[in-house]
DNA sequence: CACCCTCACTGTTACGATTCAGTGACGCAC
DNA sequence: GTGCGTCACTGAATCGTAACAGTGAGGGTG
């Protein structure tokens, strides 16, 4: 049965159900134009079943000119949060449609040797990606999302719009009668991108309700830098009496730094983080946040996968996708 | 140059060059006992660079009967938490020897149809697959690691030894004055596996230290229920003093359900976790946990799995990971 | 009964890499 | 000057699948 590799190939599988190889294919690929009776088809899949045939991937990839990989780059921000849950959540997505994710970081590989080296069905970018190397993957038939940050709703394109993010915040403590604002920024100079574009929806927030600009401190993960941070807004004259955190990380470290001097939240601060983090509803006190509704992402960023790699166009319309407020009581 | 494909293949480069396909090959993989002219490699290498050669890697893998990913198997576990950082981490290893890493959940795809499927150069597991599997895949060519979590240290197998993560956990509390221990299991039955190991391992260290069995009692993600098991702890007679939390997850749903009902760590209950989560020491107060060390893990994965592919084999020494205590403040 | 279709298949090639088995050219020994 | 051994390459087979280009059988038409 089984050459003297131990692999079970359709050949093998052509031999035991008594047909030609091709005919294996066929049926296996329900190849649209190609009429085959119900009973060659049965001695097939019997076969198949019977041999435990499985096709080969890199056979496959070979002869089709790609593989049935879907390649992730990712922004070079620090492991954990948002962006590892989105990929698991797109793995175990794509997997369902029998695609394999593999993520990539932006810094380690030039993106233009990888994707010639795996010819991927699909690549999906959490970051901006020139022109120019979108359109030669295009060019080579690989579909091409792009999760864009920024507030343009570009058409196919997927978007977490990061200014809305920071607006919302800045509503929120508007909302809850707050007028001079702060903004807790990560140390990591990593997320300078995504931090530029809440900051700005925060910036522009404020200047929509008639407030002066955020008061922008730097609040590392580290307990006494975050206290400092906050009898500084504390103190400030007129006072600082609403934050919006960076993420959920940044909040739980400020409250933290809040309660070595003494602040508590809402009254003396009140935090708003965003992410909606696992902990956040046990943070002291619960943490406001924004949540930004990864698994509506996820969802649209698989269906525009497989949509695409199955043949059909990416939407035109735009892919926005909605965040919303969690109220606790830190905000 | 290229075919109609627009792919450019080693015989391009051949041409380019003025040589045999045979030879750009051989240039290419270096390979041992060939002498190539350093005029010739010279003029392939050229080539190579000339006209942005990047070989198939499904070519590549048809013809050598295994592709560069490594395959992970993970739990079946919810999303989050330490298993994703791992997974994070080993990819990154990973791609800098040029492989790449795809995970699957256990209960997605039976272990046996994948491996078929995509021919791996290595698989690693992060739970118990039998033996069979295991064979089968190692007469396949495939270099398996597995990463066991009890506390049987055989050969070749990597071990995060969970009961000495239970064990620890009720010695910190024993040091620290506590006589009478309780232990916070997590709500989700997903966990049983790992929960039954780290159990075991502090129901064992009680035993040796002459204290009573640890108070079981369920503390899923909700501060209410939390707050119950807090005071179930705190009435019993005689008090529970000291908990071991299955993880920090658990731990700071406890310590906010304590919160609640006006209990404090480490005076009425002292609180201990498992992960050394991001969050741990912004926690109220600062969570004292044990760090599994998940750097080590990753590290010597990396180490057998790039040693497998490479023809090295796997160490026969045990393989297990030093777990650690993190002291802050809750206990 | 010659012609053309459709049906239900089969023979063969191509995808792009690795690698076994040569093959001239050259040097050296006897 | 024949024999032998390196050296530095090249030709061709091979991996397993997909799909193009047939092919014979059977049926309907004029």
């Amino acid at each position: 049965m089984a050459g003297r590799t131990g692999r079970v190939t359709a050949t093998d599988v052509a031999k035991e159900a008594g047909v030609s190889q091709t005919t294996v294919s066929y049926v296996l690929n329900d190849v649209p134009h190609q009429k085959i009776s119900e009973q060659t088809r049965r001695k097939v899949l019997d076969a198949v079943a019977k041999l435990g045939y499985k096709p080969s991937a890199a056979a496959r990839a070979l002869r089709l000119g790609r593989s049935d990989l879907v390649l992730m780059f990712l922004p070079d921000v620090p492991v954990g949060g948002t962006i590892t849950a989105l990929v698991e959540m797109l793995g175990d997505e794509l997997e369902r449609h029998g695609l394999n994710l593999v993520t990539r970081r932006e810094h380690h590989a030039p993106l233009k040797s990888l994707w010639r080296e795996l010819m991927p069905a699909a690549v999906m970018t959490a970051f901006e990606v020139s022109d120019e190397d979108v359109a030669s993957m295009r060019a080579a038939g690989i579909h091409v999302v792009s999760a864009g940050m920024g507030p343009d709703a570009a058409p196919g394109v997927l978007t977490i719009p990061q200014t809305v993010i920071g607006a919302m915040q800045v509503e929120r403590l508007a909302d809850t009668g707050h007028v001079r604002i702060g903004y807790a920024a990560p140390g990591d100079p990593r997320l300078r991108d995504f931090l530029a574009l809440r900051l700005e929806g925060a910036r522009t927030a404020c200047a929509e309700r008639g407030l002066e600009p955020p008061v922008l401190l730097d609040v590392p993960l580290d307990i006494a830098a975050a206290a400092a941070a906050a009898e500084q807004w504390h103190s400030a004259d007129p006072a600082v009496t609403g934050v919006c955190a960076y993420n959920d990380e940044t909040a739980f470290a400020l409250l933290a730094g809040m309660r070595r001097v003494g602040l508590s939240a809402p009254g003396d601060l009140a935090v708003i983080g965003v992410d909606n983090d696992k902990l956040a509803p046990f943070a002291m006190p619960p943490l406001t946040t924004i949540d930004n509704n990864l698994d509506v992402v996820v969802g649209r960023a698989a269906r525009m996968i497989v949509g695409g790699v199955a043949g059909r166009a990416l939407p035109s319309s735009p892919q926005v996708t909605p965040v919303s407020l969690v109220v606790r009581e830190s905000a």
